[in-house]
DNA sequence: GGACGGCTACTCGGATATCGCTTGTCCGAGTAAATGCGG
DNA sequence: CCGCATTTACTCGGACAAGCGATATCCGAGTAGCCGTCC
C-alpha cells in the first residue's frame, strides 16, 4: 500500500496557495518550479483539487489555482480524498460466499463480514486523524518549527 | 491508495488455520479451494506471512501452513504488514528541499516536515487500530455474528 | 488623445504514451509417506 | 510377519510473464491583457 505522491505535492501546493493569499491565482509553473515538479502532471493533480471544490481555477493570463475555502475549513482529509478517490483502501471482495460459503443460505450474509468490519474500524481511525487536522493547523505548526519557511516563500514568489 | 488483495487472503486464510486448530498444516490447496482463489498466487502471499513469523510452514505430504502463536498473540498490524510492507503508506520525499527550499540553510530543515508529521499522526492511529484487534477477536465476533461459519468451514475441511 | 478591434501570450483541461508494481503462473528442491522386497 | 530401501506423490519456494493503474507528457480551447489603428 502505498500513497500517490502527488497527496505531498497536493499538500504543499495548497500550503503554498495559504502562505501567498487568496487575493491572486497561483499558477500551476510556479507551483512546479517551487518543488522542482513535473508541471503537466502537478496540473493533474491541482485539476482533482479543483473537482473536488478544494481551489477555484481561472484561465488566461494571470490566472491559475487558489483555494477555494479558508485554510480552517480544509481539512488533510478533504485533499486526500480528491488526490486518492473517496473509496476505502481495504476492498472487501467477499471471499468468504466463493467456495465453501457458495453453497450457504443467502441468510448466513446477512452480517457484514467481521474482516471488512475490522479493516473499515481501523480506516475511520485513520480518517477521523485527518479530519481532524485542517491546512490552518498545518500552517500554524510550520510558523511554530520553521517561522522562515513562509516568509521565504512569499519573498520568492514576489520576485519570480 | 488501495490495499492488496492479497490482505483479505491471507486474513481469511488466518482465520481459517484458527478454526481448523494448529494440530494440522493447511495446504495452500485447501486453502485456495475454501475461498476460490488462484493456489499459487495464495501460496505467494502464506510465504509473506511465513518470511514474518505469523505462520509455520512445512513441506511434504500432509505439510501446509499452520499459525506460529495463538490467535490472540496475532494482530491485524501483524498481517498487514507482513503483505503490505513494513514501510508507510506516506512517503515523504522532502519536496520542501527542492526547488526553492533549495538555497536554504541545513538547518531550516532540522525539524522534521510538518505535512509528514501531520500524515505520520493520522497513520499511527491506523496503525494503533489495526495492532488492538487480534485474530482471537476476529474469530470472536464471527462465533457471535455467524455462529455457524466455523462448524461448516471445519465440516467441509474434514471431507475435502 | 481616447476608444475600439485584433492579436498575442498565457492559463487550464483533457487526450495520449510510458513505466513500475500488483497480479498471476510455472517449474524445481525437498520431504514424508507409501510400497515393494528381502530377511 | 517385520524391517528397510526405494519410489512416489505432495508440499513449499522462488524464478518468470502479463495486466493495470500510477506517472509523465503533449497539444488544443479559452481568456485576459496588450498593441496598433482609427476616429
Amino acid at each position: 500500500m502505498r500513497l500517490n505522491e502527488g497527496v505531498e505535492w497536493a499538500l504543499h501546493s495548497c500550503l503554498l496557495m495559504a502562505w501567498v493569499g487568496d487575493q491572486q491565482p497561483v499558477p500551476t509553473a510556479k507551483l512546479a518550479a517551487a518543488f522542482e515538479l513535473p508541471p503537466a502532471y502537478l496540473n493533474k493533480q491541482l485539476q482533482a483539487l479543483a473537482r473536488a471544490g478544494i481551489v477555484t481555477s481561472t484561465p488566461g493570463p494571470k490566472g491559475g489555482f487558489q483555494l477555494a475555502r479558508q485554510p480552517q475549513e480544509i481539512t488533510l482529509m478533504d485533499v486526500l480524498s480528491a488526490i486518492e478517490g473517496p473509496e476505502d483502501a481495504f476492498r472487501c471482495q467477499e471471499i468468504r460466499q466463493r467456495g465453501v460459503g457458495a453453497s450457504a443460505s443467502e441468510a448466513s450474509f446477512a452480517e457484514p463480514c467481521v474482516i471488512a468490519a475490522a479493516m473499515r474500524t481501523a480506516e475511520l481511525a485513520w480518517r477521523r486523524a485527518l479530519s481532524a487536522q485542517t491546512l490552518a493547523d498545518i500552517r500554524a505548526d510550520t510558523d511554530r518549527s520553521a517561522p522562515q519557511a513562509a516568509e521565504m516563500m512569499r519573498g520568492w514568489y514576489a520576485t519570480h
